[in-house]
DNA sequence: AGAAACCATCGCTTGGGGCGATAGATGCTC
DNA sequence: GAGCATCTATCGCCCCAAGCGATGGTTTCT
């Protein structure tokens, strides 16, 4: 023995005081009566402190007992967490999440997700990280990741599985004083061209070469969504933004959406998708994340509810 | 045995993740390596999730074992807690501490010893009861507080001890406006008692009758000392006060001070004292906190200091 | 190849946890 | 007040899990 005073000592000591009798907390705790006082007396003597006032009939607790008592459930409280954790682990919960989410991703859904996940598993530290375009892959591919949630895959190792989980609308816009603003018929890609086009880049290497919806020769690269929205806004140029994230600026002018030739209707969409090793598929968290991370499934939350319905005209 | 899981599985575990090794943990426990690989591999069998991989050379942590190594150290520290509060409670420390304090009794001083005390004493909960004069009594003569703070007794019932802590000085005040106010001579008892005088005074049986620097029959009686200050502001009477609680307003003018012909130089200072019953005097915790609360023994606390350069020019 | 670690497994011993019995004390009931 | 029920303390006994030492297999370093 390591140490005089065991969990099964407070556990006893616990069900004593609870019970308020001896012989109680060792019917509670199916043991005789005499192991209860045994071990009570024993772990007085290890402690050094009186624990119960022996001198009525039934034992009381001294206010040193009640003090230690409040220890002793704090141990075997702790020590039950302990446990829980184990029993989702031998049920084949991962022991920690990180997931890689492109900024694309509308975040209402991620951030209802993600909320209501905590509160599932509450045990489970989730790590996020949001990246752009390519930077989604690298941290999956490593393993780093237990899944990354992306746009359509520039390349698409066999290595990988995807999960489609929604779509992203997509709008070109400039900002209202830029010059293609004025125009109202469908733009074609010949003009286009003469303007400055702002793209979304990232800094990994696995997208390098592979632009997505680039019409323009005339781009400036930005790696963070918010800048090149304020660029967008600034009018340093046109390009294409996730509608959700510039609803407001279309509904109250600051931003205004062109009408492309080359995509009809302005109905573009961007398919996103969970992606994960074939090798390593999540876990039940995970698999728990991914389905709620799927349009389908958004959370109870107001603001998603109102989002869907735009969503969905 | 209550439970598979035992503190001491926990500790081995914890030994053999640190050092890397089951040799190295069993060295560091005075155990046998061959304890070692069976106490884990029994733990691993209880808790249904395999800690460490043995395939290489020297075991490695599985992220399971990671996992429930942080919540096994959480385990053994709270028992670890436990001890170190037996240990207090064995060497005499009283489990927690009650302490009623006339609201007289100067405010900085107080905090600061408390503050101080909480710093000391982190397991020991400390009770706080602020009365007004004998309500401070009866808590101490009912037991329920360890000690209290107070003045000059009333009446000092035989099986109570009172130690000195400090003086607090006192000045009668009136507002500018009230006609005592304009008398620069030394006001005889007379005119005093002429004029209303606020008074402080409590719930308890044990002051009725014994008043404390009362000039005047004509009173009002205010059991809270901020209403005493609110009224003698508001012009509606004269009184004592502390002359920590109103420098401010004597500075400013919105008090002033009144000069009576009884108390020469305006010397008037109360004693206050820390009394407990003789038959149960206060521990460790308690006899700290009174040596604490001595006018010599103020906190290092710029503003502490300062009053006291005040209080003694 | 050999030494030196490491871990798993197998008997063997032993100490503490648990049981039952007993005795003394206290409170309830008639 | 006698009898009964229930409580705690203590004793002797049993037994299992914890611990030990030895053995064997494996990896790493020299």
């Amino acid at each position: 023995m390591l140490d005089g005073v065991s969990l099964d000592h407070l556990r006893i000591f616990i069900a004593a005081a609870d019970e308020g009798s001896f012989s109680a907390g060792g019917r509670r705790l199916r043991r005789t009566q005499s192991v209860v006082s045994q071990t009570l007396a024993n772990l007085e003597a290890q402690l050094g402190v009186k624990l119960f006032d022996r001198s009525s009939r039934s034992p009381v607790l001294t206010r040193q007992g009640l003090a230690l008592l409040a220890e002793a459930r704090a141990v075997v409280s702790r020590m039950d967490v302990l446990k829980a954790r184990a029993k989702g682990l031998s049920d084949g919960l991962e022991p920690d999440l990180s997931v890689v989410v492109d900024v694309v991703f509308p975040l209402d859904q991620l951030t209802g997700a993600v909320a209501a996940f905590q509160e599932k598993f509450p045990a489970t530290p989730l790590t996020l990280y949001v990246e752009a375009l390519g930077a989604v892959l690298q941290p999956v591919m490593t393993g780093r990741c237990a899944f990354g949630v992306m746009g359509s895959l520039p390349t698409a190792p066999g290595q990988l599985t995807r999960e489609r989980l929604l779509s992203v609308r997509w709008a070109f816009v400039a900002s209202p004083t830029h010059p293609l603003a004025s125009l109202k018929a469908p733009i074609p890609a010949g003009v286009l061209a003469q303007h400055r086009q702002l793209v979304l880049t990232d800094r990994s290497e696995l997208s390098q070469g592979k632009d997505f919806g680039v019409f323009s020769s005339n781009t400036w690269r930005l790696a963070d969504l918010g800048a090149k929205h304020a660029f967008l806004r600034a009018g340093l140029g046109w390009g294409g933004m996730p509608t959700g994230v510039v609803e407001t600026d279309l509904a109250n002018g600051s931003l205004v959406r062109l009408d492309l030739e080359e995509v009809p209707d302005a109905n573009l969409v961007m398919a996103m998708f969970a992606v994960f090793r074939t090798d390593t598929p999540p876990g039940p968290a995970g698999r728990w994340l991914i389905e709620h991370l799927k349009s389908g499934s958004a959370t109870p939350a107001r603001t998603a509810k109102a989002k869907r319905a735009r969503f969905q005209p």
